[in-house]
DNA sequence: AGCACGCCGACT
DNA sequence: GTCGGCGTGCTC
């Protein structure tokens, strides 16, 4: 009998080899779905059988005996290599290379001698979680009413759960878990977040409400060893809740019965190296191919999650009030009733002083004196993103990149922060010798100082990732925040999730402006995510809030969304604009991006690959140089194809890459290529 | 992706 | 005279 046999390889078809008669006649059914070693040119690799077969297609004396099947780890289920399958069609890779990849590292080499007791000792590590049960949480009508419709749901469904921080949505989580769960004795739930780092909180709660069941979290900064003993348990129906980031949207469940995804608008559900998938699009196809029910939870779906809730293709639940306690917010806005006042300082009438406008720094200086904490967000790390000569007009630049290099002022250096490079800070002006190098800009080191000099009193707290290289700092930084030792936090995007900060009553917004002139269609979406997002943080302990913006555009809408919390109003006018423009969810696109040694080489490559044939529902753009058109020494350049559908878009690029494939390899020197389907940034 | 094979520069 | 640079091609 033979074998057909997915690696870990760029391969259009699956290899095909010989399985050794084992004897038993029992073995043909169960080899479907089990991991197996093969020999593959010099190597032996680990592979997944996807079918048997009587006769092969190659050549008979081409095909070598598959070394042995890995009768140790249960078969994977067909809905497992349906969904891996899928993506591989969808995200243009190979499914060998989805498959693999979605195993634990730990089995994806061949297996030692030791394997088979090592599997075993995990098995016995993950047992059941301890813990005592903990007072299961009023819901409110609201709450009730979504936890009850997720959990009587008998088939696929796609539910929103819509609602702002601190509406209650992970008890809803927990509620419909818990139905499911209950349900049936063997049933599992997959419980998706962004950044496991960031929802400690989340573990503890769930182990608290599930005392009793199995639950493994399952994600990328996980000891190896864990992470197979947690995928182990999933596998083998032990794990009851699957708590984990984007990769845990592959951890085979045999008995899925519900899938939720917090925070579902997140970038981070985007995989951002090797295959570009999407987990939250994969969850629900996911569930779709399970036939069970999945729950997209945020305070700011995803326009294209909002899209299909406005179109009626997923269901909406909302959750307008706060558990519990506060009164319905009024009928015109949807902002719960302690919604922070959020108001815009007007950069063009307050011209800044040291980055900071004099309301700002008022306000600053008002909440300190009535002993109540400030949080300040820009979303840019280092001391100023340039240093310039005012004599020559030299910038600081970095040498590998098309971008400038920020001056870090701790240790006096120029970095670059996106290929790593770093230099001392030069003395004087490396083209005229000036010794007057200026800091152009704010970083949140500079805002640190400006705020220390404004403000010599205060306990000054800087979070970003600078401050916090060091394995354990972001924790004791926030710790210190929480007990009340620091009165003003300056911080990046970290200090936006997760954490709350009960005694914070101002927010102050810097550099917003950035996202608001961006050229990327999504970035006033994303903007808006992240102000939610901040704004939460204050209030959150019946504090009078507010949230100043520092902006050269006060009247824009945005702004006005922001402030009534009119995340629907938001959402209409974004998708308005992005129906006039053509702009997803209307048409389905897909990014081609070519790497070189020249920007012309990676042009002419782009060029040629749009000249080819394609299917007449395929657009192809023209290419042009990627945003950062030079990255550690490499022109990059990209070419944008879409299609009104997302199925037109999926064949079409599908034949188009045979073409590209062969262009690719016939063009010398032979150009590195890569193909992002829905791309999240353009 | 690996890992070979295969032809051209700076070292014992 | 070799070690090794990465261009090119294949893996059942």
């Amino acid at each position: 009998m033979f074998v057909r046999v997915i690696v870990d390889a760029p391969l259009a078809q699956p290899l095909e080899y010989l399985l050794p008669a084992g004897g038993d006649p029992r073995e043909e059914a169960t080899v479907v779905g089990r991991c197996c070693t093969v020999p593959l040119g010099r190597r032996r690799v680990v592979g997944v059988i996807v079918e048997t077969c009587a006769t092969p297609n190659i050549a008979t004396d081409r095909v070598r005996a598959l070394d042995a099947v890995l009768h140790d780890v249960a078969p994977l289920p067909p809905l497992w290599l349906e969904l891996t399958r899928f993506a591989a069609d969808y995200y243009q890779h190979a499914w060998g290379e989805v498959a693999i990849g979605a195993l634990p590292p730990q089995l994806r080499v061949p297996p030692g001698p030791r394997f088979v007791a090592a599997l075993n000792k995990l098995r016995v590590r993950a047992t059941t979680a301890t813990g005592q049960a903990s007072a299961r949480c009023e819901l409110n009508a609201e709450q009730a009413a979504a936890a009850q419709a997720i959990a009587a749901a008998r088939h696929f469904a796609t539910f929103v759960l819509f609602g702002v921080t601190g509406s209650g949505k992970t008890e809803v989580y927990l509620e419909a878990i818990a139905r499911r769960l209950a349900a049936d004795p063997a049933a599992q739930a997959l419980l998706l977040v962004p950044e496991i780092n960031l929802t400690p909180q989340l573990e503890q709660r769930l182990q608290a409400r599930f005392p009793g069941e199995m639950l493994v979290s399952l994600h990328s900064a996980l000891p190896a060893g864990q992470r197979t003993a947690g995928w182990l348990a999933a596998h083998e129906g032990r794990a009851r809740i699957v708590l984990g980031t984007r990769l845990a949207v592959f951890a085979p469940l045999p008995r899925l019965a519900l899938v939720v995804v917090d925070e579902e608008h997140d970038p981070s559900f985007k995989a951002g190296d090797g295959v570009r998938y999407s987990a939250r699009d994969l969850a629900i196809k996911r569930a779709q191919l399970a036939d069970v029910p999945v729950v997209l939870g945020s305070a700011t779906p995803a326009l294209e999650t909002w899209f299909h809730a406005a179109a009626g293709k997923y269901a909406l639940l909302r959750l307008r009030t706060r558990p519990l306690d506060a009164p319905r917010p009024s009928a015109a806005s949807g902002a719960p009733a302690d919604w922070p006042q959020v108001s815009c300082v007007d950069l063009r009438q307050h011209p800044p002083a040291h980055g900071l406008c004099a309301p700002v720094a008022q306000a600053v200086r008002e909440t300190l004196a009535r002993g109540e904490q400030t949080l300040v967000f820009i979303n840019r790390r280092g001391y100023a993103p340039v240093l310039a000569c005012e004599a020559c007009g030299w910038l600081s630049t970095c040498p590998r990149c098309a971008t400038f290099a920020a001056f870090h002022k701790p240790d006096r250096t120029l970095r670059c922060h996106h290929c790593g490079w770093q230099a001392s800070l030069p003395r004087a002006c490396p083209t005229c010798g000036n010794q007057d190098l200026a800091a152009v800009g704010h970083g949140t080191q500079r805002v640190e100082e400006t705020l220390q000099m404004l403000e010599p009193a205060a306990r000054i707290l800087r979070i970003d990732r600078d401050s916090t290289r060091r394995k354990g700092t972001a924790a004791q930084a926030f710790e210190a925040v929480h007990a009340g030792d620091v009165d003003i936090l300056v911080g990046t995007q970290m200090i936006s999730k997760g954490h709350d900060f009960r005694r914070v009553s101002l927010v102050v917004v810097l550099n917003a402006d950035a996202q608001l002139v961006s050229h990327d269609f999504r970035a006033p979406e994303r903007l808006f995510s992240t102000l939610v997002q901040v704004a939460g943080r204050a209030g959150r302990s019946g504090l009078a809030s507010r949230v100043l913006v520092q902006t050269r555009y006060p009247r824009h809408p945005l702004f006005a969304a922001l402030a009534r919390y009119d995340f629907e109003g938001f959402a209409t006018d974004q998708l308005a604009e992005r129906r006039a423009a053509r702009l997803p969810p209307f048409v389905g696109q897909a990014l081609l991006t070519a790497q070189a040694r020249s920007m012309d080489s990676a042009l002419s490559f782009l060029a040629a690959a749009r000249a080819l044939p394609a299917a007449d529902g395929l657009r192809r753009f023209d290419p042009v140089p990627m945003p950062l058109a030079r990255l550690a020494g490499v022109h990059r350049a990209q070419l944008l194809a879409e299609a009104d559908t997302r199925a037109e878009l999926q064949a079409g690029v599908s034949r188009w890459l045979h073409e590209v494939r062969d262009l690719a390899s016939r063009t010398r020197p032979r150009p590195r290529w890569q193909i992002e389907v829905d791309p999240a940034e353009i």
